[in-house]
DNA sequence: CCAATATGTGGACTTGAGTCCATTTGTAAC
DNA sequence: GTTACAAATGGACTCAAGTCCACATATTGG
């Protein structure tokens, strides 16, 4: 629906230095992720491969390629749109709290709990996404973790501002820390092995956090 | 120069009903160990493909493959000896401040600052070890990870019952989530892209174990 | 409308992981 | 020593990822 291609809605590329897709090329955008889309549904995204999202769509892998440079670029693309929803759903809740006074552990306890359910939701593609690792690959692939990582350290240094947990923390380290356990390798490991539920993990990710609040 | 095969020292293969390996093999074996060694060592553990480790010790792909279900496992049991050491270390220090009437929690902060080094020193064979996921893959190569959530899930468990930590957190995923940020995706990312110092990661962690130790 | 050229396209090709299996070889029992 | 068979072996084969590039096509300025 939008014309915007680049993935992760905000952020956004600030409108200046457009580079130039053909119309043609944005068509054939839409219609591989339209593909992919009906394909990962049929069969799971895991089983489903870049040359079979080419073929089904009738293009050659080249084109697949050009487009997305991988798996993991394909599955954030799909999942634009509900990245931005769920972003833009954040900022509203965090600001509405903090209208309400409401402390800034508290909203981090919103914001963790809302990550891990969208976690659990976006299981499949998320893992795609990560595969692709953190470094030097595509840098827009790591966006997400760059968003969450300010988002979790935007908390904490608020709370830190208001004494809500001690000064001596290492915010950076922490926001890492805090979001490393929602890693899909390990998020899928305890919901699988372990027999964890959703809300468990939310509940004993939340604990951690709420830990840091006491005086240190 | 030890006999056994299946890596990770502890967690022994209790003697009972050894699998034959045929002496032929077994030379085999070490072959293939010394020889991806000395690969990993001249081009970097990435660089070197499972086909170049079979080439290079004058043998096939199939040969390689029966010892070694994947690159994790081969360096896994490169990894053996020093794993082994690094648990009997361990095990020894954590007796040692028992004696000395240690509390767990000071146990735990000496055991994360001992595998963030490791971790630190074992980061290109780790990455690989990790690279094959936790899941259902050759079940071994999680015995780490097990190990590892074993050690810190019991030192808390300890904690608790000394009251040194609330009764209220759940052990299992705490243990999990204070694991997770040493996962080498992650570290690495922290050291290379972040600029963190094995010092900052060590202490960060430790302050972040260290922030369950208020009453909740 | 017509270049000129930046972009797009298809599919062959390369690379590495991992599987398969016909054949060989060590070993243990007799 | 012979035999029988489990284990081991090599390398061809399958499969998917990702690269390359000769050729095709949109777009833009004139």
């Amino acid at each position: 629906m939008q014309p915007r291609s680049i993935p992760l809605g905000s952020i956004s590329e600030s409108g200046s230095e457009e580079r130039h897709e053909r119309r043609d090329a944005a068509a054939n955008r839409e219609l591989l992720l339209q593909t992919a889309e009906v394909l990962f549904a049929q069969h799971g995204v895991e089983n489903v491969s870049m040359a079979d999202i080419a073929q089904a769509a009738g293009v050659g892998k080249g084109t697949l390629y050009r487009r997305f440079a991988n798996k993991g670029e394909l599955c954030l693309a799909l999942m634009d749109a509900q990245l931005s929803d769920f972003q833009e759903a954040m900022l509203a809740r965090m600001r509405q709290m903090v209208v309400d006074g409401e402390s800034s552990m508290a909203q981090l306890d919103m914001f963790l709990d809302a990550l891990v359910h969208f976690t659990a939701v976006h299981q499949p593609l998320l893992c795609e996404v990560q595969r692709e690792g953190l470094f030097g690959n595509s840098t827009h692939l790591s966006l997400p973790h760059f968003w969450q990582h300010m988002t979790v350290s935007g908390l904490l240094q608020t709370a830190v501002l208001r004494q809500e947990i001690s000064a001596e923390l290492d915010i950076a380290y922490i926001a890492d820390a805090l979001l490393a356990p929602l890693k899909v390798d390990l998020f899928r490991f305890q919901r699988e092995v372990r027999g964890f539920s959703v809300e468990r993990i939310s509940a004993g990710l939340r604990s951690l956090a709420a830990s840091l609040k006491q005086v240190t």
